[in-house]
DNA sequence: TTTGCTGTTTACTGTACACGGACATAACCG
DNA sequence: CGGTTATGTCCGTGTACAGTAAACAGCAAA
């Protein structure tokens, strides 16, 4: 470690470290009640067994990519957002969202930190209805 | 290339290429407006000289991480969501956020794709009321 | 007891994100 | 004019992340 390098690699460890009911165990927990075994699941996954493993026994650092945490969701059933959430990570359509508007779409998030699931289907069915309403400038 | 591996580094990479005013164009352009050399701005930041003439030619496959362009928008004065947006990232406060409701906050996000500024702003109104109300349960 | 599955371990790979030292160039000062 | 100092750049290197490959041990059926 240099001089430099501070303040590296903050946030993903600490997201990392959050994910309370472990994402490996989970999928090992899920892709068994389905009946897959590792090496298929792996093939359909398009990872590697060895891989697989790793991440069931919560070996690995840093867990797969979204992408591929999108196709484990899809094969068992489960929701992708969930799953990538417990794997401290951000749902792949999401950033370019956030990009388009880059101080609003912040800004909304900060105001709607806290909020109950109730209050934040309420903002989401104002939301659906303003786009259904179409600009009003 | 293996036989695995068939859809990786999606993300990042459509992400990278979306950059249109170039992100190390325009720091440059900013560290030159405020004065500041490269060496004494690197110093600042936290990051080598080397790097950064590297990051402003734009010769850097992507950009560097959230904890640095947030020093480097501090620094010139720019607004540090402006600054991720360009450089492909996501700011570093919102993954908490977005995983702290994994259904509802991507939920909302999908729902308020696409409207404009000022309906966004609208709801970000709305959101702070409903905090100011708390917990209707 | 071999075959064929299961999952596991150790070692390796490629790319992203960065650092360090040597370098060329221009400005400044005596 | 020559030497010093500040500028930015090139080339090589290092480390972490996201994986792969090959070889392994355990077990069940033929």
């Amino acid at each position: 470690m240099s001089v430099y390098s501070k303040q590296q690699k903050t946030e993903r460890q600490t997201v990392m470290t959050a994910h309370k009911p472990k994402f490996g165990t989970f999928i090992r927990e899920r892709r068994t009640a389905k009946g897959y075994s590792l090496r298929r699941f792996a093939e359909l996954v398009g990872i590697s067994p060895t891989y697989l493993s790793h991440v069931e026994q919560d070996k690995v650092d840093s867990p797969p990519t979204v992408d591929r945490i999108k196709k484990m969701a899809e094969l068992l059933g489960e929701s992708a957002d969930e799953l990538s959430a417990m794997a401290g990570r951000v749902p792949e359509d999401l950033p370019k969202i956030i990009q388009s508007q880059p101080e609003a779409m912040p800004a909304l998030l900060r105001a709607a930190k806290g909020l109950t699931p109730e209050q934040l289907k309420r903002l989401q069915d104002q939301a659906s209805q303003m786009r259904r309403e179409g600009d009003p400038s």
